[in-house]
DNA sequence: GTGAAAGCGCTAACAC
DNA sequence: GTGTTAGCGCTTTCAC
């Protein structure tokens, strides 16, 4: 580990160019307000010395970071499971790297680590937060609000204790929901059934409740609970078959759900879509157009999640329509492929 | 976006323990060479206070962040396709974790990037880096070790311009393709393919070297090329049939690869096992598991992967061994499953 | 418009 | 052992 040559300072970019310290660091930042000569001056001593500014020496002063932190809550490693997390981080980077803002990813494997983030966020050492993947008891938030940093969330947060002022980006699970319903109802199926995902994140209880906006109560009957993994499909699809043989179309709650579904159907010798119509949701790609037959699902942009969250965390409420609650809810769209 | 109140400062924290702030900071970092009723006031004052040391004002005078850059490199967004990325996250971060280390994620897209990411770690932001997915002509390597930050690579790097000197995590893709290969051979086949990854990236290199290993040159005439996705496993699988009808086993050069071969086979009539055995590599659960039979595969521990770069990366050279070119190639094992 | 000077909050010599 | 002091590199009043 060589010892690096000191960076020069803006001291040295100042007397190289003949200035006062103070004008270097007004060029250095944008020049407004300095003469056009010396501007061209400063800017040559900076590129001649390859001068790059200390973050912390600025950082002590400004009391900004320009950087941002990402928590990512997964009790479940579920966020391993599908590209649902790097889809969203691509966004986030993207946006962020635009507008010159570092990214610190915190990743928590339960509660242990929530004190940690506590601190961290409390510490001032980043300008604002995105926080993903809240389960409904989920005691980072409390910590996060206390700790005063800007955040905006990714996903409707489901405390339901007085519902705090908190932005928040999500897909509309439930319109997205009803949509797939409806197509399954419009090929003439009468005996849709739905595969929930972890019931203890919004999202899944948003897509039961599109379910149910469809087919009203008498739909409970043919609902089963999932958790949004290959295997809790099958195990639900299994439990389906023997409780209802005749059901004839399934609604699952995200792609990964739909997949263990269709293995069941198959190995059960039912046909997809001719005897049982499928529908996912996510439209994860390396998952929906694999599967046997490839799947027809509900799409959500994961990436424009991201970018929208990062959007809203730096120009903060520029972006929000005005005397709105401080949820920004994207469109979903349906992609049709064979299975329904 | 309230204003917080001004967090408390080491002189706060001093004046409150009735000690002068060198005490106060002394406790803070450690300790050591306090007396301990005053240790024990300073603690009880940061306690009362809430007081987080200020990492900017740290910074600025020891020349350490406590942080360190993982960039990734994903032109191919083939990053995304599978959790590998994440999981290797998950390793660093809890490594880092350990050692109270931040974590800055770069994403980079194409060559525009390259420039970024090199003024960065240039800039001396960070105490080291964890760079990931290098290409065979990747100029960031260059730029790097201009920055002349102590960086940890994943993956063998492929630059052939005399070896620099480099630390890197490697699997053992050379070994874990033998087994697969010599498993394939012992299952009495005679007629083993491979398909091929990306040959721009040495893990592609790797495995198709350990292919040739057992198969000798002789088995060049069943290597066909594929890109690490099941697309391209699907259009091999199907040149490979066309070329080669009799193949009786393929070695795909990961599991979704193996996937696209699989869906061709089955889409062609061919029974696997029994007419085709297939082997795969990575022993990605959510794929592995689910193919149609379950596959076959050489399994690299990603996470550990993760986890020994970091460690590398914080503690130097203590981990390597003495006098060894500085990469540590870890262990693969095989995974039986169904398809071979 | 430009420069001089005062800190931002902390650590690390160096005295005591 | 503990306190005093001098910066780390930068931005930002405030004079000029």
């Amino acid at each position: 580990m060589t010892d690096t040559a000191p960076r020069p300072t803006l001291e040295a970019v100042a007397a190289r160019a003949g200035v006062s310290r103070a004008t270097a660091s007004r060029v250095v930042n944008g020049g407004d307000g300095v003469r056009e000569p010396l501007v061209e001056r400063v800017r040559r001593a900076v590129e001649e010395l390859g001068y790059v500014p200390n973050q912390a020496a600025r950082s002590l002063v400004t009391r900004r970071h320009d950087a941002i932190a990402v928590v990512v809550a997964e009790p479940e490693t579920r966020v391993f499971a599908d590209p649902f997390f790097a889809l969203q981080l691509r966004g986030i980077s993207k946006e962020l790297t635009a507008h010159d803002n570092q990214l610190v990813l915190l990743l928590t494997e339960g509660r242990d680590d929530h004190a940690r983030v506590g601190r961290y966020l409390a510490g001032g050492h980043v300008d604002g937060a995105l926080v993903f993947s809240l389960h409904l008891d989920d005691p980072l938030p409390g910590l996060i609000q206390r700790a005063g940093v800007p955040t905006v969330f990714g996903g409707r947060p489901g405390w339901s204790d007085g519902l705090r002022d908190v932005v928040y980006v999500d897909s509309d699970n439930r319109g997205g929901a009803r949509d797939a319903v409806r197509h399954l109802v419009g090929l003439g199926r009468t005996r849709v059934a739905h595969i929930t995902g972890a019931l203890d994140q919004t999202s899944a209880v948003d897509r039961l409740e599109g379910f149910k906006d469809v087919m009203g109560d008498a739909g409970s009957r043919l609902v089963v609970h999932g958790d949004f993994t290959p295997a809790g499909g099958e195990r639900a699809m299994r439990e389906l078959l023997d409780r209802c043989p005749d059901v004839d179309a399934v609604f699952a709650a995200n792609d990964l759900t739909a997949a263990g579904a269709l293995r069941v159907l198959r190995e059960r010798g039912r046909r997809v879509p001719e005897d049982v119509a499928v529908i996912g949701f996510d439209d994860m790609q390396p998952v929906a157009e694999q599967t046997d037959p490839p799947l027809t699902t509900v799409r959500q942009d994961i990436e424009e999640m991201g970018r929208l969250m990062a959007r809203l965390l730096l120009h903060g409420d520029d972006e929000l329509p005005r005397g709105t609650p401080a949820g920004v809810v994207l469109p979903t769209t349906m992609v049709h492929r064979a299975s329904a």
